[in-house]
Parts: structure tokens; C-alpha cells; sequence
DNA sequence: GGACCTTTGTGTCAAAAATACACTTTGCGA
DNA sequence: TCGCAAAGTGTATTTTTGACACAAAGGTCC
């Protein structure tokens, strides 16, 4: 419990988020486009940035995302911390890093987070503040910057664990939705196929979307019936206590 | 991503772990006594300490627990960063820290880590070089040092929602066990009353478990056959998938 | 306008799992 | 030998899962 002298770390704290959207097809995740130092190569990684003393984790990880995105008042969860002490080892990284950071040996320590937005809340300016923060669907994202990579997957199996809970995804979706949209961002968050059916059927039963009488509009083929979330139906079931939610 | 001049932080990190037993009836915890600085009072606090520059997280989470309680080799899964800036500001944690630490005023980021052990493994040694690492019963536990009770709930969280997705708690018994042991451990975990016949009917359908000829000698009433975990059988269901883990 | 294409939307049956529930057995101690 | 305490066991009912195929709606294209 003693200063053990020149052996405890000094390190700096960053937080990381991963932003999930999902665009009616596939799931994406928000990027921020870097140049290299060469600036020939683009090059991706999660927003993120460095915590101001005396900031909540929280916090911190809120204004880094909304300083790079320009999104506001996002409910993050914590994916964990990813402290590797050379995770920012790669010669990419470190480049990037001597280029832009005072410290740029410190160690780093970052806090990964992740959310949910749909993604007509979140349409990216195309030169803006937010320095080309881009969605890119999941399957082609490869390699990202630091971990990165090694946060994202994290997140995704956390979303996926939280996805078999509670009935989450409704961020992901506009206000009105179909069923076949809410089925197809279950498939793309879990990677499985889902019987349509049955997918339905225990959708429903739970009891948390409200049929619209509006249906779907210039379609080439029978239009789909729109639903919305009840909130309070859907905050009710979970101080009840809930179960099956699993598909 | 620029350094912002002296807004960043410059924080220490340290590992806080969580360990859970077992003694056949009650889910403990391993706790440090500490002695306040006025002697009188002792204090629980989970055991945890700084970490080392270059050292990887779950290295120090072992280091650390090693150092404090003698324990080795344990697995040791991560509960999340706590970093409140005001989490070491309550009056008898500071006068510890004043008493202990070089710099008692950085603040101070601890990354949770939770474990599963047998309690057989680890007798707490009346007056070693564990400075006093003690099992204290879950429903025991009060408050705790700094925001230690905030990290223990979240551990307790997270084995529930393990237990609910793979069998796990093995750990937590001697070798040979009665189901009746494994029941109350699966209660204790929980918190929540399971039905014998019912508990028993679907442990044993998992087939992880091998019962042996032994059964329980010198108990006033009938004796209990032992069993006890096959690990092959238990790491070929995981690799085949699983469901039906939930009580 | 008719053929065609695409997606929506719907029901049943069988198998598996969950739940609720009570009495007999065993061994020790008095 | 009686009593006590915990172990161990089976069944009937309900609920949930999983597999599976075809009609309906609306646009497009000729």
C-alpha cells in the first residue's frame, strides 16, 4: 500500500466510444477519419481523447464525443479499460501521436464506452467542426488505430449480451418503425438469422410496441405497417422483473 | 485532440479486487482490515494498490492481490474503470491516504476486478504478511474504504449475470461437493430461493457434473453423495454453444 | 391491364423446458 | 425406538421454442 518509488505510473486517461447506428440494412459505427502524417493514407479510429482533471469518466467521455461528433447527451455505457502499456505501440499511432500530443511517450490509459444512436439524429457534415466523423458499416471496418479494433469488438459483444436482457435497439431505429426493421437490427447486431415469425411473436408479446395506423408508402410490394415504442409500457415490464428476452 | 494545457489530467491508477467464496453456506468476500489512523476503529477496504509504469492492467490486479492476501494465479475478470474525482474526498479515507501515500491529493482512477475462489484455498493467516485479509460475509459488509462498496455491488452484478450464462461457481466449492452445496451457492449468488427438485433436475441434464461413490459421513441425517466438475465436458459444452444456463 | 416481382404478414403442430408440488429415505442422537 | 433433519425422488400442467409454407398487397414493366 506504499509509494513504491519510481515504479507507479503517472499515465494519462482517455475515453473511447463506440457509436452503434444502424441505417435500416446494417449496423455502423462512427469513426473519425485521421489524416497520417504523410496525409496520403486516410486512417480510422473510435472518438476519443484525453479526460480533463477533476471530470467524471463519464463526462469526459460525453464532451470527447460530442467535441469530435457534435453529438449531445448520449447515454454511453462502459465497455471497460484497455490499458496495454504499449497499445499505442503501432508506428502509425505513434507518429500520429508525436505529431499532436505534448506527451506523446506517456503512457495512455483509456475508458471505452458505447451507445446507441439512429442514425437520423447523427448525419454527418461533410467538411464540418466534427473532423469527417463518418459512419462506416461494421463488416468494413479492418484495422483501426491503437486498439481500437480490440475496444469496438468488446463493445459489440457487450451490445449483443445487453440485446439478450432487455429488448434495447429502439435508439437505433427512427420513432417509426417496421417490424421487418427491428428484425433486421436484431440479425445485424446478433450476426444470426432470426425465423420471421417467431421473431415477431415474441416481439409482440412482450408488449412494448404500439401498432400505427400508418403503413408504409410507395413501396413495390405490400406495405409494412408502422409501430413505436412504449416507453412507459417498456419501463414498467422492467421493475417487474423481465425474462426472455433471448432470441 | 490536442493537449489542452492544464486541463489534463495526470492521475494515478489503481486495481481493486473483488474476490468471492464460498463456505458452504454464505457468499463472502475477501476484505482488508485496515487501521484508522487513530488506531482505534478498523475499516474494510477492498484489497488494491497503485499501479507499476509498463505494467499491463491485469498484471497489477494480480500483482496487487498477490502482495495483499497471498493469493496466486487467480482469474481475475475486469468489473469497469470507477474514476468519480471526488471518490477517496470522504474525511477517514484521506487521513489514510495523508498517512500513506506520497502524493495524497492526485486523484486517483481504480480499475475493478472480481474473482471467484474456494475458500479452502485461501485461509486468511491470523497475523502474516496478509496484513489482515479477512472473508466477511456478504450481508456483513457495510460500508467500505473510498467507493469500494460501489465496486463490490457492481462485481456482485456482473457474477449474476454470469451465472445466468454459463455454470460457473465451481471455483467457489472444494473439489467434492453435494448438490445441496452447489443449491445454496446458486441461492446465495442470486439471492433468490430455487426449487430443489428443479435445481437438481437441470444441473444434472447439463452434464458437467460426475458423481462419485463417496457420500457424507457423520451428519445427523442422510448422507449426501459428492460430486464432483468435469472440466472436459464442461469446456466441450462451451465450445458447442450454449443456452439454458439461467435460473 | 395483366403478368411478375418483391416484401409483408399470418397459424399450427410437435418437442422441449419451466413450474408447482409432497412424501419417503437415511443416519444420528436422545 | 422415536424423533429430527436433510437428502433424494416423479409427475402433471403450462409455457416456450422451433420448424415450416402460402396468400395478400402494391408497384413495375411490358
Amino acid at each position: 500500500m506504499h509509494d513504491k518509488m519510481n515504479h507507479e505510473l503517472n499515465p494519462r486517461i482517455s475515453a473511447d466510444c463506440v457509436i452503434f447506428g444502424f441505417d435500416l440494412n446494417k449496423l455502423n459505427v462512427l469513426l473519425i477519419e485521421r489524416e497520417t502524417v504523410v496525409g496520403l493514407d486516410t486512417y480510422k479510429a473510435l472518438p476519443g481523447d484525453l479526460i480533463f482533471e477533476d471530470e467524471p469518466l463519464d463526462t469526459a467521455a460525453n464532451r470527447v464525443l460530442n467535441e469530435l461528433t457534435g453529438l449531445e447527451d448520449i447515454y454511453l455505457e462502459q465497455v471497460g479499460a484497455f490499458g496495454d502499456p504499449d497499445r499505442l505501440s503501432k508506428p502509425q499511432d505513434r507518429a500520429w501521436l508525436k505529431a499532436v500530443r505534448q506527451d506523446p511517450d506517456a503512457r495512455v490509459i483509456t475508458i471505452g464506452y458505447y451507445s446507441l444512436v439512429g442514425m437520423n439524429n447523427y448525419v454527418p457534415q461533410p467538411a464540418s467542426f466534427a473532423r469527417a466523423a463518418t459512419w462506416i458499416p461494421i463488416e468494413e471496418i479492418g484495422e483501426l488505430a491503437f486498439d481500437h479494433r480490440q475496444i469496438l469488438d468488446g463493445a459489440l459483444k457487450k451490445l449483443k449480451e445487453k440485446l439478450n436482457v432487455q429488448p434495447i435497439g429502439f435508439n437505433l431505429l427512427p420513432e417509426k418503425f417496421t417490424l421487418s426493421q427491428l428484425h433486421r437490427l436484431y440479425e445485424a447486431i446478433l450476426g444470426v438469422e432470426l425465423d420471421k415469425r417467431n421473431f415477431r411473436r415474441k416481439m409482440l408479446k412482450m408488449d412494448i410496441l404500439e401498432s400505427l395506423e400508418e403503413r408504409q408508402e410507395g413501396v413495390p410490394h405490400k406495405p409494412s405497417q408502422f409501430y413505436k415504442f412504449n416507453e412507459q409500457k417498456y419501463h414498467d415490464l422492467l421493475k417487474t422483473g423481465f425474462d426472455n428476452f433471448a432470441f
